[in-house]
DNA sequence: TGAATACTATTGTTATAACAAGTTGGTTTT
DNA sequence: AAAACCAACTTGTTATAACAATAGTATTCA
C-alpha cells in the first residue's frame, strides 16, 4: 500500500470491485468496520472514509447498528414522449403502484419566479403543495407544486389524495401540454430525510409547467426524485410527426 | 449547540444559509478551517465534516492549499423536443461553443448489451469511442459511444474531431430518430477526474441509440455530464403533433 | 531585477481514543 | 410462551495529534 493514492481510495476501489464482481451481491452485507480494519491494517477512520466513498457512489447504504449493505439497483422509467401519458398511467403500465402522501397544502403568496411562470398579477395567492410520491409504497420523490388559487381551493380534497394531472382532467380541466426541464442535483438534509438517501445523493429534478387547453399555465412545480429509482425516456424525431 | 442534531450538520446548515443568503457570493472563499473551528468552538474534524457536507451538496469546492470556495451556478439547457436539433447546434443557438477531445478510439468486441442495441450478429466488432465534451473550453461530459464498424472505420478521422451526429449527416448518413433515457447517477473516481467534480457528484446520464433513415441502429452510447452544468428540456404534448 | 529559498496559510490524510446510539440474539423472568 | 433484560456487535460523532501536500507571499541572494 505504498502508492500516491490515498489509502481510503485504494480500499474503496477494492471494495467497489468486489461489489461489481458479485462477491457482495445486491442486498448483501459487506464486512464490518473492524473486519476491514483488520484486513487492510488501517485505522477505523480510514475504513469509514472508504465506506463513505462507496456510500457517495450509491453502491452501499449504511445502517447504524446493523451494518453496511449493497444497494439494490432497480429503476422505473417514465416516458416523456408525446403523446402525453401521465405518470401514474405509465407506472401502472409497468405494474408499479404509485401513490401520494400529502405533506403541506396551503394558500401562499408565491415566489416571483412562480408568479411569472403562472402569469399571475402581483399579490395573487396560489396553492402550494408538498407531497411525497411513493412507488409500491416506497418514497421515491418529493413534489413541490404551485396551483392556481381557484383550482386549489375547489379541488383541495382531491389534490391531497390523488396525483394532480389525472385528477384535474377528471374535473374537466384538460392538460394540453407540459413544459419540462430535467436536471441532476444533490439531496439536501430535508430531502435526504424524506427519501431516505444520504446527503448529497443524486436526484433528478423534473421541473414542469402545465398548460390547459386555453393555453393558460395552471400548475408549475418540481419533483425531486431519487436518481436510483426513477429515470426518464424521450424519443427525438427528425421531424415533428411520427413516421 | 445542545441539540439532537450532530454538530457537523448544524454547522453545515448555518454555512449553507450564509451561502444562499449571499454572505459568501459565487466564487467567494468561505472562512478557513481554523477560523471555523474558533467560531464554532469545535474540533477540526467536525469542521471538515461540515465542509464535506457542503461539498457533497455542490455548494462549495475545496482546493488544497488555497481554501474553500462557493461554486458558481451556471447551466445550459439542451432541448430534446422534436423536431431534432443536435447538441452543438442547440448550444450555438445559446452562444456556447462546444468542442470535443478524443480520449479513446478503437475497434472492439462489444458488450452483449451493445450488440443487442445495435442489432449485430455475434462476434461483430464496433468502434468504441471515449471523448470529453467541452463547453466554452471546460469539460462538462464524458461520452462513451459504440458505432457500426464500417462507419467507424471510414469516418475515424472526423469522428475523432467532431461531434458524431452532424458529422455523420455531412457524410450522408441521416439520423432519423434518437431514443434516449435520462438518469441521474454518481461520479466514480475516473469520471470525477475527467470532469473535475468530487467523488459522488451528481451526473446526468443521457443514454442514446440513433437510427438512420432505414431504421437501422447505427450508434449507441451514453454521455455522463455534470449535473451542475447541463440540463435537458422537453415539451410533452397531449397529442402527437403541435398546435 | 529576477530567481531561488524560506515561511506562512490552508487543505488532505491518517492515527488513537472515547463516548453515543441502534440492532440483534441469547438469557432470564413472569 | 411471551416479555424484559443484557451483552455483543455494529455504525455514528467528536476529540486530540501528527504529518503531508499545495499555494501564496516574503525574504534573500546572485
Amino acid at each position: 500500500m505504498t502508492s500516491s493514492q490515498p489509502l481510503h481510495l485504494i480500499i474503496s476501489e477494492k471494495l467497489r470491485y468486489r461489489i461489481t464482481q458479485g462477491d457482495y451481491p445486491s442486498g448483501a452485507q459487506i464486512p464490518s468496520e473492524y473486519q476491514l480494519m483488520a484486513e487492510f491494517e488501517v485505522s477505523r477512520i480510514t475504513v469509514r472514509r472508504a465506506i463513505a466513498n462507496l456510500v457517495q457512489q450509491g453502491l452501499v447504504m449504511a445502517q447504524q447498528g446493523r451494518g453496511v449493505f449493497v444497494t439494490p439497483q432497480q429503476k422505473v422509467t417514465y416516458s416523456l414522449s408525446s403523446p402525453m401519458v401521465f405518470f401514474e398511467a405509465d407506472m401502472a403500465r409497468q405494474g408499479v403502484v404509485s401513490t401520494i402522501q400529502n405533506l403541506v397544502f396551503e394558500s401562499i403568496l408565491p415566489p416571483v419566479q412562480v408568479q411569472n411562470l403562472l402569469e399571475l398579477p402581483k399579490r395573487s395567492q396560489v396553492y402550494f403543495q408538498k407531497k411525497l410520491l411513493l412507488l409500491n409504497g416506497a418514497p421515491v420523490a418529493v413534489d413541490l407544486s404551485y396551483t392556481l388559487h381557484r383550482l386549489g381551493k375547489t379541488l383541495a380534497r382531491d389534490l391531497k389524495r390523488q396525483m394532480t394531472f389525472p385528477m384535474l382532467e377528471q374535473h374537466g380541466v384538460m392538460i394540453d401540454r407540459i413544459e419540462t426541464v430535467i436536471e441532476s442535483t444533490h439531496a439536501n438534509p430535508e430531502i435526504s430525510d424524506y427519501l431516505d438517501v444520504p446527503l448529497g445523493h443524486p436526484l433528478i429534478c423534473y421541473s414542469y409547467r402545465a398548460f390547459n387547453d386555453q393555453n393558460q399555465p395552471i400548475v408549475c412545480g418540481e419533483a425531486l426524485s431519487r436518481g436510483d429509482r426513477l429515470c426518464y425516456s424521450v424519443v427525438i424525431r427528425r421531424d415533428q410527426s411520427p413516421d
